[in-house]
DNA sequence: GCGACAG
DNA sequence: ATCTTGTCGC
């Protein structure tokens, strides 16, 4: 039994046709003017529940609100296909206080994914709204060119998918999710980067996880 | 065929 | 992601 044959080579093909299908419909440009706030969301485990948090930040990194939300997961973690598992608490919780964040980063890829269509884009499509991908470990492409000190391309063949950012002896990965230009995603990514709101909600998940919500 | 593989 | 002891480093 290997790790992830929980499923048929017909249903992941499915899925896979599924992702291209949507991917179709990502935008590479900033649709957005001046950001005000930006969200993170990021789900905790435990046992078949996730608990998930959307933790709403302003550009004084002031953080203005916290919440979250609970659901039951039905499917496994499958690399490549990580969005059917997570994007239900995820769309649900994002949606909920959709007008109160300009930018959402959500926890795994954007484009830099096998058919450029990682959960960040998944939700951005869904929500039509612009997203960015921040995720710890790469999935697809390489690393290219250094561009900056601590800051190297993700590419794939000639395409530029995302960049790695290195701070304070972390690793992060971002590429666009949706509605949102390569350029910016990382200058976004950069300008929130004192205050995570990905490293932010992945707290406040787990302390909503543990049964406590000091919540704002 | 083999290895790699977000959370 | 989660489970889980001791251990290394600031």
């Amino acid at each position: 039994m290997h790790k992830y044959s929980k499923f048929d080579k017909e249903t992941i093909n499915k899925l896979k046709e599924f992702q291209i299908k949507l991917s179709k419909k990502i935008l590479l440009e900033d649709c957005f003017d001046k950001i005000n706030t930006v969200a993170g969301v990021d789900i905790a485990y435990k046992n078949n529940k996730a608990f998930a948090s959307l933790v709403i930040i302003d550009t004084n990194l002031r953080i203005k609100a916290i919440h979250t939300l609970e659901t039951k997961v039905y499917f496994p973690y499958i690399p490549g296909f990580l969005a059917f598992r997570e994007l239900k608490p995820i769309v649900l919780l994002a949606k909920r206080f959709i007008n109160e964040y300009d930018i959402l980063f959500v926890n795994g890829h954007g484009i830099a994914h096998p058919r450029r269509f990682g959960i960040a884009s998944h939700v951005g499509v869904l929500l039509k709204k612009p997203t960015i991908g921040v995720a710890k470990n790469l999935l697809f492409g390489n690393i290219g060119k250094k561009i900056y000190e601590n800051i190297f391309e993700i590419i794939y063949g000639n395409n530029v998918l995302g960049y790695l950012v290195n701070v304070n002896k972390k690793k992060f990965y971002i590429s666009p999710g949706n509605r949102i230009s390569l350029k910016s995603c990382l200058s976004v990514f950069l300008k929130f980067v004192k205050k995570n709101p990905i490293e932010l909600a992945h707290v406040y998940a787990n302390m909503f996880k543990n049964g406590i919500k000091p919540f704002i």
